[in-house]
DNA sequence: CCCGATTCCTGTAGGC
DNA sequence: TGCCTACAGGAATCGG
């Protein structure tokens, strides 16, 4: 019965940072002309007063932090999420919306960000405060790619947990921006089996764990992100990391490094892939 | 606090 | 051809 495993677009922190990149040139310093919202059955529902509250503003900054793009404008930022299925682009001119367009920002030079979201899991909000204070960005882990992820903050972080370290990966309370494919890839790259207990590693695997996600994503996001089926950045095209991937979406392939066959496994609702034999 | 299960949603593909 | 169903997963939320 069961359909064979579907790959889907899964925006991680590198997809997000492509995003940002391409968007970010196109909505510096621009003024909003308006927001056309055609669905607001987002994971949280657009704000009915979102159009008005954004309109004639000037977009001054496009950050990123986790999985979240900030927008930030001189009177308020928007935060928008990806989900599992979000894309942006930008248009030069607005073409005609097709299914799961579900909001534009039509800018004053004729430029349009066009957010397309198949399955709604993605979002749109609004503060007029610090959006770091934000609810769902407070409690936030550090970055990946920042100095306050090393070793030691991991070795710590992980001290007395009894979960699986790539359930803990996953935890935006540990590390933000890692789903399900880098936290599978940087376990492989860093030997580490994804069901050892997160308190039981070594400090020597700690620091090898922290440098495989930097590599990672890093190494992600200079190609330009993962498509396994529709990903696109803001351009439309697609990224160029699948084929990098050592273990992701690979059971039954061989291992790179040792030839054994790459398992798989449901672990925690997720697919995890893994080498039995390199990964210890 | 910690942890695992549940939930939201829809496109896709396999089986019949 | 078309119906049915499993599966994919980020992250909030809930229950133990």
């Amino acid at each position: 019965m069961a359909g064979r495993p579907v790959s889907k677009a899964v925006p991680e922190l590198p997809e997000v940072e492509t995003t940002r990149r391409g968007i970010a040139p196109a909505l510096t310093g621009r003024r909003v002309e308006r927001l056309i919202v055609r669905d607001r059955r987002l994971r949280w529902p657009i704000e009915p007063g979102l159009e008005a509250e954004i309109r004639g503003h000037t977009v001054r900054h496009v950050e990123r932090r986790a999985k979240y793009l900030l927008l930030r404008f001189d009177s308020g930022t928007a935060i928008v999420h990806l989900g599992m299925s979000g894309s942006l682009r930008v248009l030069g001119s607005p073409t005609p919306a097709s299914a799961h367009d579900h909001w534009d920002l039509r800018l004053d030079n004729g430029v349009a960000l066009r957010y397309h979201d198949p399955r709604r899991f993605g979002s749109l909000l609004w503060t007029r405060s610090d959006p770091d204070l934000h609810p769902l960005l407070a409690r936030l882990a550090p970055e990946p790619l920042s100095r306050a992820f090393d070793a030691d903050y991991l070795f710590r972080a992980t001290r007395r947990r009894k979960a699986a370290i790539k359930t803990l990966l996953m935890n935006s309370r540990i590390v933000v921006g890692v789903g399900n494919i880098y936290a599978s890839e940087a376990l492989f790259r860093a030997a580490i089996s994804p069901f050892r207990a997160a308190g039981r590693l070594s400090r020597a695997q700690s620091a090898a764990l922290v440098e495989a996600i930097k590599t990672v994503l890093g190494e992600a996001i200079r190609i330009g992100g993962t498509t396994l089926r529709d990903y696109v950045n803001a351009a439309g095209a697609p990224g160029y990391f699948r084929q990098e991937l050592c273990v992701y979406e690979r059971g039954g392939e061989a291992c790179p490094v040792c030839g054994a066959a790459v398992a798989k496994r449901v672990q925690g609702q997720r697919s995890t892939y893994w080498c039995r034999v390199c990964q210890r």
